[in-house]
DNA sequence: CGCCCGTCCTGTCCGC
DNA sequence: TGCGGACAGGACGGGC
């Protein structure tokens, strides 16, 4: 599920729950998710202090504290976060509880892909957790876009979800995008025209735009993401049957009539 | 450098 | 009904 729409919408979660207020007890149901801390340790450094603003880094979730400290959360395949209220049972995947004063904020990760770092709230310790990250997908202008990818040796698939290159983009984002600019997952990259690039960076954009308002990429009608789950699955767009593969490793949809 | 693979985990679905 | 295997929206390290 987290992508970049995912984490905002994730983000805008912490944002009004989160906000100011004072975390009153961390309580770890799943300890082996808190990867360079403990829960004692976590308690000690979020454990009365407020938090800040929350920040979104491509698919890191970044929650500082008022005092100079960053929760960094990263949702692997299963990850969300949920608003919960403390008399709500807890759900069985839920790895971390923040109580706040008015709430609590849940991390709850299925499959333990990700996790929950510990940082001090500075651009390079949170550079020593993320690794480093290229700029946020969301609002990259076509130049930029370019200057990113532009020195790709592989596919373009590839290059869109490699989070060196730009931060955000994920297997089913990568495929709309691809789909909506009219471009092959796996063509090369060296081989796109200036208008592929614009067609490309057009789409990134129009597909973001769309999906971080929902919070997730939308299955919706006209959507790539619709019909993944069918079976012979048909181009939303022109209806002719779409193609399934393997591309930079991960399962790969596209209509290879619109797409070349 | 890019690509493939296995690995980390848990749950679901499909075929036998 | 039970079971094995494949697969799932992420990312890393090793080997080629």
């Amino acid at each position: 599920m987290p992508e970049l729409p995912d984490v905002e919408g994730f983000r805008r979660v912490a944002a009004a729950h989160g906000t100011r207020q004072r975390v009153a007890g961390v309580s770890v149901p799943g300890p082996d998710m808190l990867r360079n801390t403990s829960p004692q340790g976590l308690g000690r450094a979020l454990k009365r202090r407020r938090l800040a603003e929350p920040r979104r880094h491509g698919k890191w979730l970044i929650l500082p504290s008022e005092d100079g400290h960053a929760l960094l959360l990263h949702f692997g395949m299963t990850g969300t976060l949920v608003p919960a209220d403390p008399d709500d049972e807890r759900h069985p995947h839920d790895r971390l509880v923040l109580g706040l004063d008015n709430g609590e904020l849940r991390y709850r990760n299925m499959r333990k892909f990700g996790g929950v770092w510990l940082s001090d709230d500075d651009a390079d310790a949170i550079r020593a957790v993320t690794g480093d990250l290229g700029p946020d997908a969301l609002g990259l202008d076509a130049a930029r876009l370019r200057e990113r990818l532009g020195d790709a040796r592989g596919a373009v698939k590839a290059a869109l979800m490699n989070q060196e290159r730009i931060a955000g983009i994920g297997n089913l984002l990568a495929d709309e995008v691809c789909w909506r600019a009219g471009i092959a997952p796996g063509r090369r990259v060296g081989s796109l025209g200036d208008e592929e690039w614009a067609a490309l960076a057009d789409a990134l954009q129009e597909t973001l735009a769309a999906a971080v308002p929902a919070g997730r990429v939308p299955g919706d009608e006209g959507w790539l993401t619709g019909v993944r789950g069918e079976d012979e699955a048909r181009c939303p767009r022109c209806g002719a049957t779409l193609r399934r593969a393997r591309i930079a490793g991960r399962s790969t949809l596209w209509c290879p009539r619109d797409q070349s």
